[in-house]
DNA sequence: CTTATTTCTTAATCTAGGTTAATACTATTG
DNA sequence: CAATAGTATTAACCTAGATTAAGAAATAAG
């Protein structure tokens, strides 16, 4: 990413950093106007609603970018917590350097691309989230992120998918059974 | 916006389009890279699944864009219809010119902000259909988009909210009810 | 106006997925 | 290698919202 490499010389403050597992980027609250880029590994976002129940927003692997964008982008506190899933190595930058005049036009149209990709990512998780089944959702993901299942545990896949780690566990012992 | 006024200069076949309440801009299956800019007022996008049911991804009132990115970003045939609630205004512009290389940097960083507005809406939405009762995301809606209500038919807010009318009909029941 | 069509409401019934709880299995740690 | 804590499975029961159906209101069209 050598479009990321000169996001990076702007920002002096900008280095690795190494998270372990369990380790927080990003809490719930806290005034952040930082995106974090996976060089290695692991992360995901994710809500807790009033009743303590987790809902992964989404997961991050190598090449992703990860940041709470609705916050940073209406001026409020982090709605969603970042942490690591496994033990990672990530470069922390400023968002605002995304769309900074000092990058080159070359640069600005790349970053519209990646952003592009992101919305149609989310139009597509809405859309399956308003039509599909919990079983269908499943059935996406593993066509979608095949690496992912032997990474995550299950109850973060139900949690991505917006149901329980139980109907989840019932969802693929029918699958087995009638496989 | 008269950073889409030199977006429309650098597409000589863009015009305003004077579009009837009925009348379609993109139907499913098409291979399309238009997007629509709302001069005046009311579209819609959505879905209808294998079961026939409409599901509507969103609403388009003046000074919004609307398009299918799903299907452009993963050069795929439409899986959304447009369509206008009410006679419209709208200018077609191709998709592409949004990310040109012909445009400043200033328009660049424009359309960024832009897409980041997008992404952050629909981060909002995956969330709420994902942590929220259908009370909940109603409640939220009617904050949100005040002026909708009077113009949406109640069955098309409840396929954007990803319940039935019947449901719909229940909760505002309760709502005034209680009140 | 009058008729036809669409929209909204209400109510009875159904179901996908939630909740609760008990058990087994797997990691982690001291 | 216990002991503890987290993870997955299974089953009984519950509930939000879906489905079906039928009547009432509102719009549109002749």
């Amino acid at each position: 990413m050598e479009n990321l490499n000169y996001i990076l010389s702007l920002n002096p403050a900008a280095k690795i950093k190494y998270v372990k597992k369990g380790e927080f980027l990003l809490r719930e609250g806290e005034n952040s106007t930082q995106a974090f880029f996976v060089k290695m590994g692991l992360l995901r976002s994710y809500t807790i609603d009033e009743k303590g129940k987790e809902h992964i927003f989404m997961f991050a692997t190598q090449g992703w970018i990860i940041a709470d964008i609705e916050s940073q982008e209406f001026n409020q506190p982090a709605k969603l917590f970042i942490d690591c899933i496994e033990d990672s190595d990530v470069i922390a930058f400023n968002r605002n350097l995304f769309s900074k005049l000092e990058l080159s036009k070359y640069q600005l149209t790349k970053n519209l691309n990646l952003l592009a990709r992101r919305a149609a990512v989310l139009q597509r998780r809405v859309l399956m989230l308003m039509s599909s089944t919990a079983k269908e959702r499943y059935e996406f993901f593993l066509e979608t992120y095949p690496e992912l299942p032997d990474r995550v545990p299950q109850r973060m896949i139900a949690s991505y998918l917006g149901i329980t780690p139980e109907a989840l566990s019932k969802i693929r012992g029918k699958m087995v059974k009638s496989e």
